[in-house]
Parts: structure tokens; C-alpha cells; sequence
DNA sequence: TATTGTTATACTCTATAACTATA
DNA sequence: TATAGTTATAGAGTATAACAATA
């Protein structure tokens, strides 16, 4: 037995080799139709909410104040949200989904969708169930429940 | 049942967000050895190799020759790697490892086993090895068998 | 003074392609 | 001409902190 493990000995390097690729995959699919993985989860999360707070957005996300900026800017020169004043806080702004915005989440959905069938429906659906429910259990336990970037 | 699916009925969204936390949890803890993942990855490949060609890691790591190119730089800076004129042909190199890269590769392999330990040892021992399992079906699926950078 | 949001800076990783030296 | 490797460029993501405006 070697002092030194194996990289292939660890599960972490398995996952982070499956998930590259999956959303390796996806980056280029989403990419067809004009945006990045990180775009289209800003916009999933717009499509469920009139209008939040780049904060609250950020917390939500999981990223910083800044990174949210940043992606707003994008996506805004893309014409699919709309960052508009706070009449009540001048300080305050609000992000929302343009109409064009609106009208692709769920063509970007059905990427997902395609993409993850893709990938998964190959499993039996026991191995598969297992997989989900495993993944849950360990986002679960590290507090991770909101929405993946990167 | 909605037109637009939810994030989070995407296994891949588990995977990713999963995935995504282990290693900025790996990051940080060989960041805190002066490496990035990607560099222990190099470090850990060029371990069983006396030297190699960096076209040849390339294809091992599944990067490309630029990519090599700049982590051997980097890598070089920190004195952890060696860069050689081949004498045959002189348009080639060799990488391997110095002392100190040798020395420090054991110190990142228990940094990736207790790491590993620490999200993985939780589970119940049968859904940890369904997940090993199933985790390399997915990857020999797609052929992958090589070493994760990212 | 504290908070909201933007902007600046810097670093990693990735990808493509131009380039140099040698074969 | 082809090959080995390096270098240049650019985009995306991340993190930290400085900053302006407002509260």
C-alpha cells in the first residue's frame, strides 16, 4: 500500500470529473442560445420572483453583491432584465425579467431538461433515485440549498 | 405541473452544487500549502511519472499544450517542478518533479483523504460505494478516465 | 455612521490561435 | 512542411475591497 492515495481513490474526484463534463456540456448548449450557466440561473431565479433586490438576489445565489453586478450588466446589454430605480430608497435598486427574458427561461428549461435526461436517464431508475437522494442528503448537510453557479 | 421545470429537479444541479462546494472546500485547504487544485493535479500526475513531455500530460490531464505550459510556469516559480531540455530533439522538454515537489505531494494526498473523509464518511458505508459506483459508470460513459482539473 | 449597489483590481481556469525553434 | 512547446489574447468565474450616493 502506497503512502501516497490515489486521486482515483476519492470520490470528490470522480464527482468533480462527472460534473465538469455535464456542465461542460451544458455551458456550450445554453452558450446556442446566447447566454452562460451562470446567466440562466440568474434568470431561473427572476422567473420566479416580479422583482428583488441585487442583495437579496446575491444571498439567494450565493454570491457576492459584486458578482451579481457584474452578471446584471451582462444581461442587461442583452436586453433580457431590467434594472430599474426604488422611488422609496434612492439607494435601492430592483432586477426583473424583460419580456424577451421571460420568454427564454423556458426555452433554456428545455435545454435542462434535455441535458440532464442526457446524462441520467441511461441509469436504472433505482441508481438514479439513489444518485438524487444521495446529492440531497449531502447538500443537505452542508446547508447548500440554493441555486448552483459555475 | 408547470411548462418550466425547476432547478432543482435537475440531478445535475445537485451534482453541480455538490461538487462545486467540495472543492472550493479542497481549494482552500492546498491553498493554504501555497497549491491550486489544478497544480496538485499536475504535482500528483507527475509523481508516477519520472518526467514526461508536457504534450504528454496534456493528453493525460486532458488540458491543453498552453494550459500545461502556464501551470508548469507557475509551478516552476514555486520550485515544486523541474523543466529539461531533451538532448535528441531539441524542441523538447521534460517535466518531472523537484525534492520539494516530491516532498509535498504526500502532505496534498492527506489533505485530499481527509477532505474526502470529511464529506464522504457520513454516509451510510452501502450509499457511499452506490455512489462511487455509479459516479464512475456516468464518467466511463463518457469516456472519462483522466485527471480532473477545475 | 451604516447600508445599497457599483466599480476596480486581481487571480484562476479555459480555449483558440499565433508564434518560435527545430525537425 | 510538420511538430514541440511557448506566448498572446480574451472570456468567464470568483473574491476582496474601495467607492459614491443615500439613509
Amino acid at each position: 500500500m502506497s503512502a501516497v492515495s490515489d486521486l482515483g481513490d476519492h470520490i470528490g474526484y470522480w464527482l468533480r470529473m462527472v460534473s465538469n463534463a455535464i456542465s461542460h456540456d451544458f455551458a456550450q448548449k445554453v452558450a446556442a442560445e446566447g447566454v452562460t450557466v451562470a446567466e440562466w440561473a440568474f434568470l431561473r431565479a427572476l422567473y420566479d420572483v416580479e422583482s428583488i433586490a441585487p442583495s437579496a438576489l446575491a444571498d439567494r445565489m450565493g454570491m457576492t453583491k459584486g458578482a451579481i453586478s457584474k452578471l446584471a450588466d451582462r444581461l442587461l446589454e442583452k436586453l433580457l432584465v431590467l434594472r430599474t430605480d426604488n422611488p422609496d430608497d434612492k439607494r435601492a435598486h430592483s432586477l426583473s425579467l424583460s419580456p424577451a427574458g421571460r420568454e427564454k427561461v423556458p426555452v433554456l428549461a428545455q435545454i435542462a431538461d434535455r441535458n440532464d435526461a442526457d446524462y441520467f436517464s441511461t441509469l436504472p431508475t433505482a441508481e438514479r433515485e439513489a444518485l438524487r437522494q444521495t446529492l440531497r442528503t449531502l447538500a443537505d448537510k452542508r446547508g447548500l440549498s440554493i441555486i448552483p453557479i459555475d
